[in-house]
DNA sequence: TAGGCCATCTGGTCCT
DNA sequence: AGGACCAGATGGCCTA
């Protein structure tokens, strides 16, 4: 499901100190430790805490020992009659205590830079959520997550700058730009997307005629022709033609651009082999853009964006999804990425995205 | 087995 | 002085 949790706490500014207590359950499961970590780990705080007890006796011990040595060095000093020769900061002696405590606090540095990298993780995960690929059981890499909101973002400030309706293949395309081909795969999968038929399609076509492979998806006036219908495997006769090549990345570059009429990111794009795609799925008019929803899901008034072609008064589904932020913003856009409050799209949305959950 | 990804450690730098 | 942040090094795990 492609959406914008905005109201989500950790999306908020400010959110940042109670990050912990807003995450979501399934993240913290990811990253509970095991019984024996825990042991071991319990085991370590017992005999670190023990040690630095110790150690800070020993301080006391050894700190009372350089005073005594200074004092000493001071009555040398003194009794060499050279007072004041030594110039600059004292350098001071790596006693047994101040070993220690340099250890100790390369301990302490060590625990607060995992801790850092934890929540930066976590972060990430957050990240992984909202981006239109989700999976548990394929975890997006740190870069390929990243790589994949930057292009989300992209995409979705072009189509609320440029207010047109993209064509589908292109939006996922640009959502795909720089991405690895397992990346690229995986995406299209989320997207319930036979990618190669899709493209191949689209490629006989020519682009950007008004008449996409999104038109396939919904009936009605946006219901082109039949062909437009096989060329996404429109209700359960969805086929993959294999032998047609892929076409190069490139050229998705170039139609995104016609499209959106500004240079996409990162153009020229990486051109990837021809890998193999994901097997062909059927696609059956609902499109979701990720597999799970977030745990808090519908608790919210959530703004989503999603891709869907219902344009309000073309059908039950675009009157009843079009709760929009605002009319005045909204009114002239009539991209397929609608604006929904969640809460009031809930019922619905969870009933049609049902067969794409994982 | 090589390569990718990741977690962790570590030392350096900057800032308060 | 101490904490945050960063980047390099290293070793483990997984997969093709």
């Amino acid at each position: 499901m492609l959406t914008l949790p905005f109201d989500e706490p950790s999306m908020r500014p400010g959110a940042g100190t109670q990050f912990k207590a807003n995450f979501p359950l399934d993240c913290v499961r990811e990253i509970k430790v095991s019984k024996k970590e825990s042991f071991l780990k319990a085991a370590d705080t017992i005999a670190f805490t023990q040690t630095r007890i110790q150690i800070r006796e020993d301080d006391v011990d050894s700190e009372r020992d350089e005073d005594e040595r200074d004092e000493l060095g001071q009555e040398d000093e003194d009794a060499d009659g050279l007072p004041g020769r030594r110039r600059g900061p004292r350098k001071k002696k790596m006693t047994k205590g101040r070993v220690d405590r340099v250890k100790i606090r390369r301990q302490e540095a060590n625990a607060r830079e995992r801790s850092r990298m934890h929540g930066l993780n976590n972060a990430l995960d957050s990240l992984r959520k909202v981006v239109p690929c989700y999976s548990k059981t394929q975890k997006l890499s740190k870069i390929e997550t990243l790589r994949l909101a930057k292009n989300y973002i992209w995409a979705l400030s072009e189509i609320l700058s440029t207010g047109k309706r993209p064509d589908l293949l292109a939006f996922v395309q640009a959502l795909c730009k720089g991405l690895s081909q397992p990346t690229t795969n995986l995406v299209a999968g989320c997207l319930q997307l036979n990618a190669r038929t899709c493209i191949t399609e689209h490629h006989r076509e020519s682009p950007f005629t008004g008449r996409s492979p999104f038109d396939a998806m919904y009936p009605g006036p946006y219901h082109s022709s039949t062909e437009a219908a096989g060329s996404l495997g429109h209700g359960s006769s969805s086929t993959m033609d294999v032998s047609k090549p892929l076409r190069p990345f490139s050229s998705y570059c170039s139609a995104y651009e016609s499209l959106y009429e500004s240079a996409s990111p990162e153009c020229p794009s990486p051109q990837f082999d021809s890998g193999a795609l994901s097997p062909p799925m059927n696609f059956n008019g609902i499109f979701s853009l990720k597999h799970e929803e977030p745990a808090d899901y519908g608790k919210s008034c959530h703004y989503g964006v999603r891709y869907c072609a219902a344009v309000a008064g073309r059908s039950s589904l675009g009157q009843n999804s079009m709760s929009r932020v605002s009319s005045s913003d909204m009114r002239d856009i009539h991209a397929p990425y609608d604006i929904h409050l969640r809460s009031q799209f809930y019922p619905m949305q969870d009933e049609l995205n049902t067969p794409f959950h994982n």
